[in-house]
DNA sequence: TATGAATGAGCGTTCATTCAT
DNA sequence: GATGAATGAACGCTCATTCAT
């Protein structure tokens, strides 16, 4: 009997391609490179993905669907709303921090812009909904036109996402600390809760 | 042989180069299709850049520095710190909307990473000057940490940026649109000022 | 290890061989496929036989020598001249019905030329022995040059099978009657024989 | 100013892939050992045909182009129906004997099937055409039906040329001159014409 | 200077073959 | 014996770069 064709290999790969495509972008990445970093051939990558494309695509979405959710869970548990933003961007920021070489990759080519711009908008959908909760439970100090609130939400998750995935490796951990606090005065203030981070 | 300086040609590489490796981005963005848009031969683009990776490099730069220089010129202008301000946004989105393909490459390829992030960072740190400005002058409504101000103006130039740049392009003149508002009631809501946009 | 021999497996193998071989060619068909239409695994291919190139000569030698052997029966079976070589023809067409596929397998890779120009000719000098038989009994309406008579056996031979081997799918049945019906009018002028078919 | 992009280089890659495709047949002649044999690099090969595909076929469709034309000419000439008949075998058989590279690429690969069949049955038409004038004008001895002698002039074509091109290299030029002859005397005697070969 | 045909390393991918289980 | 995942050489093809003209 040979070995068997189970995930062990399968995540293996799939951990070198999000470490690789996060590295060095979808372009950037040669299934050889990939390949040799795993001490395996370049063929057996086809023995689990039919193609380098899929393997993006695998990489990527897993994760994702994962991640969303999550916060999904979050937003409709019936805890205090404090409590939810408190998981919410605890929850985030970690997976930020782990998923930030895929956002690359993903930042980085422009095939996936389309996937990263949906995927995106559907974490702040469900932001957007925690806040208009708030505004109906009379927690939210300024009220701002609909579309602004919307935009606000929006300028500010890709901002995060995209001003740590353009950090260097070396600043990176600061930078995330740095702006995960910016983040929270901010929403604190909005929200006309106490800060306690 | 050096690169020939105030050669007319350069300029016209450089242009087509804007545009191409914007639509395309740096991988899908060819010499030979590059020389084919210009009617000259793929050898010629050798002889004002050392290679592909040089004269993306110069045309990055080159657009940047012009942006850096005007931006730089608005903040140190002997005008009111509002008028400064609206200035800088205006500048700033119509920038935003002509560089759109450049900084789509820029951030669609992550050799560029360093590149773009350096140039955002220049960018927030005029602003921050602004903001400092505006400080000691008594007109920010509210007072935060340095680094949570630093901190705010990075998310929202990266944000801005980058939730455009993501953007499909049948719904980008309304993304730009409504962020650029979005900006500006913050901004004004900030600075004590009134919303006259 | 050596070949097996006696094995069902050997047989089946060479059976699904030919039958992939015909509808793809050599270069088209792979192991693998041939394993899995057999569900046994690639590697126990190379349990019978050494390699593709040892399994294809394989298959083409057995059909090949089960051919040959039968039309030597024929040719020195103790009937009539006319019975003989109204058998030989049922024969023949039969076979090339069935064995078309590999027929072609061995016409469309160069590999196997001479494979195939070796046992045509074993064909034709059965023929041909056939043939002399005829004209020593005084059968033969015609009596030409020994060397035209090989000639115009060989085009013979060679122009059916490869009338057959490159005419399309849905005109073969048609095309195998017509040219069969050709041959006997051909032959039995020839002969002196009466047309019976 | 380069090189011109003229018809030298693109003539020496069609004859070396002429020879080659014929040695070899279409799978098993690569791009790479093409360029090789021409001394030349395997993507110079690309600046002249678009792929492999491209390549193939120009090399078989030129020729067989030439050839139909020639051969439709003589036919319709002015002349004599025998003159005409010995004018087409020698010029058939002259051209199967520059041209058997090409044909045997055409008949090892499965590809090309249809391809040779139709260029071969263009070929039977015009040949056709020519023996029906003979009947017309009472030179024809055997008078068969339409249908057989349709299938007998195929058989003859196919026969001569998969003879021809199953034939060992060693043998060839007096295959070619044994066949030859074969047909001269199977004609003649068919047209009541005397055998002056 | 400008040219553009020639180059050749390197890409993603295939598949005959091997060998640890 | 049988297995099938792993292998890796080799494929067709691309394209940044060079250099004879």
């Amino acid at each position: 009997m040979g070995r068997p064709k189970d995930s062990e290999m399968r995540d293996s790969i799939l951990t070198a391609a999000f470490r690789m495509f996060g590295e060095r972008g979808f372009g950037g990445t040669t299934i050889k490179d990939l390949a040799q970093s795993l001490d395996i051939s370049p063929g057996s990558v086809y023995t689990y993905f039919s193609g380098k494309e899929e393997l993006f695509r695998c990489t990527v979405e897993e994760g994702w669907q994962r991640f969303l959710l999550e916060i999904s869970r979050i937003v409709t548990a019936p805890k205090e709303l404090k409590e939810r933003f408190d998981s919410i961007l605890d929850y985030c920021f970690e997976s930020l921090k782990q998923a930030l070489p895929l956002l690359r990759g993903m930042l980085f080519d422009s095939r996936q812009r389309r996937l990263l711009h949906e995927n995106l908008q559907l974490l702040c959908q469900l932001l957007e909904q925690l806040i208009r909760e708030g505004q109906s439970q009379g927690l939210i100090r300024i009220v701002l036109a609909e579309e602004h609130v919307r935009a606000q939400i929006k300028i500010n998750v890709f901002g995060v996402l995209s001003s740590v995935a353009l950090a260097q490796d070396e600043t990176l951990d600061r930078e995330i600390d740095v702006v995960k606090s910016a983040v929270k005065h901010l929403l604190y203030q909005r929200l006309k809760l106490e800060d306690t981070g």
